[in-house]
DNA sequence: CGAGTAACGGACCAATTCGGTCCGATTTGG
DNA sequence: CCAAATCGGACCGAATTGGTCCGTTACTCG
């Protein structure tokens, strides 16, 4: 039901891993793969995602890295799990927007009865995924987080 | 992140099929696998699962079927998708303690940070699962349904 | 009692996805 | 210029998943 892959995961230890450290220290990929015990090319693939996400900011030559650019209060849930996540949708009928216009939509959409209950259920999660800060995730796991996320859900009335 | 598979979603459509109908109508796998537009053999699996979730009431021979033992407000969205999800945890490495007595732990539970925390959100949303009855589900997707949930959770105080 | 009907369950297969690797190109600092 | 580091695409094997097939069992109706 609910699965984040290797690369979410990794991306997560190194967000936190990076936190630790005083602000701003810099990491190259081969040694924070290193020190958190994951293979390096595939880290090497994590660390660009989470470039491009903004999450880090990488220097490339000799004494490059990576380091955070956010705090980790600023830093939401999704921002860090988003670049590998790609089926944000609970079934493959029911993709998000912006992934349906490429793919095929199924047949018996129509008719099919669950598709927008689930279609529901899936922004209310989403929703919760993106008001969960990262400091709120790290300590608890984020129970705190997620209760005036879906209290903000309930107000914005996704409920018919 | 997010994701249910194909079962799970012929289950779900099953359900509320099931539940259209006057209470304790009988349907055989194969008119029902026709009604639905979904592969027979395959549904036959789902049915048979939700069978032993005990979700469907099922009898064999000539005018058999399967037929719904609970009604919508008695159904919980865990039990019709729960048989057919085996991965309950968010990561490979955080299996639930049923797992986890089979498979070998992972090698850097010790070291690495995230795991509790992924833990601790992973038994949050899957309480809230637990709480959504299928009729919250089915009008709205469950905004208030996992509204309460969120509250159930802060109270029993997941976060540190 | 027997024929037909429908659930049951395990084996099996193809396609996709996923975790992981390799390697060449590019940028940058010393 | 050279070494260190990011960058990014191609590639691969393994695991998962969606789907099929077939033989067995149990029940009902005639
Ligand atoms: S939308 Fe395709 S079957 Fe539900
Ligand atoms: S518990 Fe295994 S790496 Fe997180």
């Amino acid at each position: 039901m609910l699965k984040v892959n290797r690369k979410s995961e990794y991306a997560l230890m190194t967000v936190q891993h990076l936190a630790r450290l005083p602000a701003g220290t810099v990491l190259a990929a081969q040694q924070l793969a290193e020190e958190l015990g994951v293979p390096e090319d595939l880290l090497a693939k994590v660390l660009q995602g989470l470039k491009r996400a903004e999450v880090l900011q990488a220097s490339k030559g000799a004494g490059g890295g990576y380091r955070l650019v956010r705090t980790l209060a600023e830093l939401r849930f999704i921002d860090v799990i988003g670049p590998f996540e790609d089926h944000m949708a609970m079934v493959s009928c029911c993709e998000t927007p912006a992934r349906a216009a490429g793919s095929a939509m199924c047949e018996r959409a129509e008719s099919c009865g669950v598709r927008q209950p689930i279609s529901a259920l899936n922004q209310l999660l989403h929703s919760q995924m993106a008001q969960l800060t990262m400091d709120q995730f790290l300590k608890g796991g984020g129970g705190a987080g997620l209760r005036s996320a879906a209290e903000l859900a309930a107000e914005a009335s996704l409920v018919g």
